[in-house]
DNA sequence: CCGGCCGGTGACAATATTGTGACAGCCCCG
DNA sequence: CGGGGCTGTCACAATATTGTCACCGGCCGG
């Protein structure tokens, strides 16, 4: 699976030799010696995965991961932190921000490698581009478009992955972790109770045509999505 | 309610992220490379649970976790065991060996977070998705739903919990200290009686199907739950 | 036939969990 | 630089679930 992958690394020789790698396995690499360089390549064209080193010039790799994930648009690419330091405590603080693996320098071309995998497994799964319909309730994820009974439905970019995600898991329980990791991507840090409120909403969208009925509320557990009436 | 975890891990990638993630939500973390000096940490200090790997070099995962169920001091530390995803099937071994819980790799933090909260309220997990019928009484964990003759049912999460138990060890008659172990968990503090009042609610929900018949009293002894008609 | 157990029930008050409305921060688009 | 659209969090309201009791009624051994 090629993937898009963007490394901030500041050392000229070692981003080459990272890219390198990363190019022999297939992956399309960009580069940027700095982060606001990063942060401007990253704005033009979401990579699949970021490599970040810790120590840059100017703004840090950490401010950089950050500002990323400040941004709703940004928040859900992977990243993993390039350091030299393997304190616990600098561990600590790079996942605080949001990192999602860490590599300490130096590192084998094959570790990386598997840590890469190992990330890029774990985001979304099985995103397909095919429409589904339930109900009279109709997702199409390549228009982007919810229409229920015909009428069309305006859903914000978050209702929308977490309704396309119901419909395309149903008839199964999901709790709120669940839901987090799956949604809205696994490094997030965001209140479990946040999957509520969205989940009303989306049932307020879907309320006019009475297909809100089919996102139910299991309690002690989590939401499910189903065409069957609830018990 | 900060915890004592040791993490046995062979993979010093992974254990490093691991414990990170731990270190981050306030635990302390002690750290074993394979199952021999994990064993040697447990005896010197029993920690409040232990996260350990399937497969190790030298003494496997399932083999210290059955040594530790074996010794009277260490018996009643939780385990949660961390598996690959081609060992899933193996995840029945794991829980009769005695694991609390199982993960499999590659996990979230999150979700690896919310079973360790479980397994550290001693909330008994259920051990099988897999849907059971008898008699035409179905439960089905994944959707989380029951139904009795076609007829949907409606239950709390407690007494789903209880019915769970009851189909998956049918034909037996269960004690009402070994249902409480069971579905409410073992540290949990309540009145006997209580069980009583959950088979009454489980009852009246299958009363309107005449499903009820498989939920049997066995005087003096506990509950059973049976195909066959009361002797 | 008579207590003494044991389980069945209905009612309750305490809890736990989920639904809602309001709000402040951010980003993007004029 | 102002407005609108989205988001994530709260505090609070609305419900659902739970654990206990007290009270009954049946079964059993004496």
């Amino acid at each position: 699976m090629p993937a898009h992958i963007l490394v901030v690394e500041d050392e000229p020789a070692i981003q080459a030799l990272i890219a390198a790698n990363l190019e022999r396995a297939g992956h399309v690499v960009l580069r940027a010696l700095d982060a606001e360089t990063g942060l401007r390549l990253v704005n033009e064209a979401l990579p699949d995965l970021i490599l970040l080193d810790w120590m840059l010039p100017g703004m840090s790799g950490i401010d950089l991961a950050r500002r990323l994930r400040a941004n709703e648009r940004t928040r859900s690419v992977p990243i993993i932190m390039l350091t030299a330091r393997s304190e616990e405590q600098d561990k600590v603080r790079g996942l605080e921000t949001g990192a999602d693996d860490y590599v300490t320098k130096p590192f084998s071309p094959r570790e990386l490698q598997a840590r890469i995998n190992a990330v890029l497994r774990r985001r979304a799964p099985q995103m397909t581009e095919d429409p589904v319909e339930v109900g009279g309730l109709r997702i199409d994820p390549a228009s982007h478009r919810v229409s229920a009974g015909g009428q069309p439905v305006n859903l914000g970019p978050t209702e929308f992955r977490l309704l396309h995600f119901l419909m395309t898991h149903r008839e199964r329980v999901h709790s709120r972790p669940q839901l987090l990791d799956q949604v809205w991507g696994d490094h997030v840090f965001v209140e479990e109770r946040t999957v509520d409120v969205h989940i009303r909403r989306l049932r307020s969208a879907l309320e006019a045509t009475g297909h809100d009925a089919l996102i139910q509320t299991v309690r002690g557990s989590g939401y499910r999505f189903s065409a069957m009436p609830a018990a």
